[in-house]
This record gives C-alpha cells, sequence and structure tokens, in this order.
DNA sequence: TATACGTGGTA
DNA sequence: TTACCAAGTAT
C-alpha cells in the first residue's frame, strides 16, 4: 500500500520544485565539510540566526583543512551568539579527526556518528544531502511531517525518531525516496515542514501531500506529533549581579568559565547570585550585596530566566567580598578583545555603553 | 532514558 | 508575559 503513495510524493516534488528554499548552503554541488558546518550550525537553531553568519564562517575558514589549523578561540569566536557552544568545540574536534585521517568523511551513517558531535541526524543528513546517496534525515520537520502523513502515534522524541527513521527500511518506501533523489527528497520534506506542515496551525489547505495526508484524514493534525506525558521542566528565576571593576586603563576585569560551568571557556564578568529560586544552583556563588544597579538586563539559559543586575566597584572591595577566590581573572577591553566574552556580560556592557 | 546545553522569535 | 518553537547531541 506505501507503493500507492510514489504518485503522492511526486505531487511533493512539483511543488518542492515551485516552492524550493534558495538557501546558501543548499548549492548545486555539496562541499561534505560545508554541509556539516552548516547542518551543526543548523541544529535547534533557526534559519535566520545562521543566515548572517554562513558567508563570513567560510570566508575566514574555506576548507576543512583551514578550519582544522585554526585556532579554537577563533572558531569560537566565530560561533558567537549561536548558542550551544560545544556544538563548536565538537566540530573542531570533528574536523581535526578527518582532517589528520586524509580529509576523507567516513562512508555511512554508521561511522559518521563516531564523528564528534555528528548523531544519527547529522549522519543522514551527510548521506542524503550531502553525498546523495540513500538515507532519511529525521530531523525535528520529518518527524512532524512523516508522523501526521503516516498517522504515527509515536510519542515524540527519540523513539519517534527512530519509528520515522525506521520507514527506510520498507523497500517501497526506499524506492520512492532513491527515485526521487534523496538530497531533493529529504530538502523538500524540511521545506514542506518548515513552511506548511508547521507544529502549529499548519497550512493543510496548501499542503501538497493533503490528499493522502492520515491524520489530516482524521482530524488528528493537531495532536500528531503525540506530545510527551511528562511535564515540562519549569522556568526559574535567577537574579544575577555582574560586577564592573575596571582598571587604570579602563579594562574590566572577567574570569573564565570552566568545565562543568554554563557557557565553559568564556570569559564573563565577575558575577554572583542576589536571588534564586533553585537554592542548589552552583553556577554561581552566592552574595548579598546592596546598592547595585535598578535597571536589569533580561537574559536567558536553558531553564533559568535571568534578571542582570550590575555594580561598579574596586578590584580590592571586591576581593573582600571572598567570591570567586581560586578564578581565573584578566582585565580585558571588552569591546575590542579577541577573547570570547559571553553574550549576557556583552549585552550588559552595551547596554551601558548605549546609555553613555 | 532524562537532562543539560543558548538564543531569538512568535502567538 | 508566558510558553513554545527552531535542520540534535552527549552523557
Amino acid at each position: 500500500m506505501l507503493k500507492n503513495r510514489v504518485k503522492e510524493f511526486e505531487k511533493l516534488l512539483s511543488w518542492s520544485s515551485e516552492n524550493y528554499a534558495h538557501l546558501p548552503w543548499r548549492t548545486e554541488v555539496r562541499d561534505l565539510y560545508r554541509v556539516l558546518v552548516s547542518e551543526v550550525m543548523l541544529q535547534q537553531t533557526t534559519v535566520a540566526t545562521v543566515l548572517p553568519r554562513y558567508e563570513s564562517f567560510f570566508e575566514q575558514f574555506p576548507t576543512l583543512a583551514d578550519l582544522a589549523n585554526a585556532e579554537e578561540n577563533d572558531l569560537a569566536l566565530a560561533w558567537k551568539g549561536l548558542g550551544y557552544y560545544r556544538r563548536a568545540q565538537n566540530l573542531y574536534k570533528a574536523v581535526n579527526m578527518i582532517h589528520q585521517s586524509g580529509g576523507e568523511f567516513p562512508q555511512g551513517e554508521e561511522k559518521l556518528q563516531q564523528v564528534p558531535g555528528v548523531g544519527p541526524y547529522t549522519a543522514a543528513a551527510l548521506t542524503a544531502i550531502g553525498r546523495n546517496e540513500l538515507a532519511l534525515a529525521v530531523d525535528g520537520n520529518l518527524q512532524r511531517v512523516l508522523s501526521r502523513y503516516f498517522l504515527i502515534e509515536v510519542e515524540q522524541g527519540p523513539k519517534l525518531q527512530k519509528a520515522v527513521h525506521s520507514l527506510i527500511q520498507n523497500k517501497s518506501f526506499a524506492k520512492t525516496l532513491e527515485h526521487c533523489g534523496p538530497r531533493k527528497f529529504n530538502e523538500a520534506l524540511m521545506d514542506l515542514g518548515r513552511t506548511i506542515c508547521k507544529a502549529r496551525n499548519p497550512k493543510c489547505g496548501e499542503c501538497p501531500l493533503a490528499d493522502s495526508c492520515e491524520a489530516l484524514k482524521v482530524q488528528k493534525t493537531d495532536c500528531i506529533p503525540v506530545k510527551t506525558a511528562k511535564k515540562k521542566v519549569a522556568i526559574s528565576e535567577l537574579k544575577l549581579l555582574r560586577f564592573l571593576i575596571k582598571n587604570k586603563q579602563g579594562e574590566l576585569l572577567f574570569y573564565k568559565k570552566r568545565k562543568g560551568e554554563w557557557l565553559k571557556d568564556q570569559w564573563e564578568l565577575p558575577t554572583a547570585i542576589i536571588e534564586s529560586e533553585d537554592k542548589d544552583l552552583k553556577q554561581y556563588p552566592f552574595a548579598e550585596v546592596a546598592n547595585y544597579s535598578s535597571q536589569q538586563i533580561t537574559t536567558a539559559i536553558t531553564r533559568y530566566r535571568i534578571r542582570n543586575h550590575w555594580k561598579a566597584m574596586d578590584e580590592l572591595d571586591f576581593r573582600d567580598l571572598g567570591i570567586l577566590n581560586d578564578r581565573d581573572f584578566t582585565f580585558l577591553a571588552w569591546d575590542k578583545t579577541q577573547e570570547h566574552i559571553s553574550t549576557a556580560s556583552e549585552k550588559v556592557l552595551n547596554h551601558l555603553n548605549e546609555q553613555a
């Protein structure tokens, strides 16, 4: 019965030929290095966030060898603002591994997954989109589109990802994929998921697959993919104080975040917790300090909403607080430095700069 | 298997 | 404003 779907997927390709998103990484010829970088950049990130950084990244690191031979700090700087900074650290490991083994990417999804930062999705994307070989790159879009289309009522998460990926085990489905062209097929499904078969308010009226969509037939597009039963982690309020400690040159004091902390290897303004709903939070020391800014800058990280306040202080007075004793501190000209300063610290400083 | 990991946009 | 969403992976 899947056989009957072939014609339906031809409608998808026909739709795609009219509505194909001409994104900068969708070149005629694909360089696996570029595919890897774009796939990693796009993980859990919007296209709009990646767009302004994509070209400049490859001006700076044109080839895999260039990135492998670069200073890791330069990669970290190029990644600024993209979030999930571990991705950049894994990407650096990945290109070095591949560079040292001759510059060729491993063959097959299984071996590709041995590359740092490459999981089931990226391995399949390198194969299907990069190499145009038979694979199904099951990201959030494909999970949503295909679980609706085939009415796969498996709870969202790794189980659904596997269930959708297993469609490729079906000979008829695989044949269709091959017939359409793995790259074309995967990209068409992604475009459909992003623009039509959206998580909220899908535009089924404009969908080329509407005639044969099982979820639409039974009016279940709203409840597929099936939401997980477990309750969502609550957002926790956090009030931080950022200390502004200047030396005679007007540079500010920063410290480097360690392994196991948020924003590992980034420089941050000396920071203390003023208030926290999460009493066990160990990211910063607690401190009782008076007379800090009444204004605040709001930031967020994982499940914390952060209200950032600030306070100018002498270095000696700061030392008297007795917090962050054993840290790697340095004075930096924050707006000129080639060091990686955290987004939150920069936001506070930019705000103060604009006021001045 | 559940949780951690950033950030910006939208309803 | 809150809640959710966006081309996942590592542990």
